[in-house]
DNA sequence: ATAATAAAGGACAAATTTGTCTTCTATTAA
DNA sequence: TTAATAGAAGACAAATTTGTCCTTTATTAT
């Protein structure tokens, strides 16, 4: 598994929730879990986190939910950075705290631009992405 | 993090085994969490399922201890599946079940060679190489 | 045979991740 | 202003990963 498992509900939270917020539809909670195929308890403290980093928006009370104001700026590693942090970009393979361009681990040099390339395709990937294949039906969420 | 913290110390640990055994050495648990910097009782536990997979040798006994029998054919990737196994290579990372290269979700196409490209390196580099360079003083191993 | 050595194995414990349940707070509408 | 709705927040629990400790088993040398 490249990313935990409240990563990928949070991703695929997220695509839901901006789904719907392009049809100016707020989603509750239930809805969301339901959508995605997720523990419906566990996803609600997953977007409690996005909405408090600013990546969704929420609204309480009747008509209330979740949705999402920057849909355009949204990127895949907003939310990867957000859930899982930036370990995954940075972090020596072999757990060496001393690796690095200068200090060099064995499998450094074959390994970082493996990572670049991964943290380069998250960063160029807009959620709106998510949606439009999505809306085509080209996937499922769950 | 790419790896476990297991993985880690399952990969530092083949290296310094590797490494004494170039030089007809047994190593014990207490040198080998010694000189990788780690928990000795865990990485006990973690040398014993190495054994059990054939990636180490072990005797018991005085004079007794981890050794590779196997060193050229070693390699990183040996190690890796025999820990992590082989999702870091196949699973999807939206954690969706259906996931394939023909019903592909939208990060596939550009994930796949990435983890292609991780699973080439970890398969082409030989455990010797990792001791050569320990060797030279080119890194440490904790 | 016996003692010393060293890995194997099992039971247990801490930490982290994943997941549940109940109560609190804010918002809306009647 | 009250009732209903829905997210926020906190305490708790299960599962997994990481880590410890103690006993058993195998080997070697005396």
């Amino acid at each position: 598994m490249i990313l935990s498992k409240s990563c990928e509900y949070a991703i695929r939270a997220s695509v839901f929730v901006a789904s719907k917020s392009q049809k100016k539809q707020r989603v509750g909670i239930n809805e969301v879990s339901e959508a995605i195929g997720s523990p419906r308890a566990f996803t609600a403290k997953i977007l409690q986190t996005l909405v408090r980093k600013n990546i969704l928006s929420s609204a309480k009370g009747p008509a209330g939910g979740f949705y999402l104001e920057r849909s355009d700026s949204l990127h895949l590693i907003d939310i990867v950075r957000a859930t899982d942090g930036n370990g995954l970009f940075i972090s020596c393979v072999l757990g060496l705290r001393a690796c690095s361009d200068t200090q060099p681990c064995p499998m450094h040099k074959q390994v970082k631009p493996i990572r670049d390339q991964l943290l380069t395709e998250f960063s160029n990937k807009p959620i709106s992405d998510f949606v439009a294949d999505l809306e085509s039906g080209k996937y499922h969420l769950k």
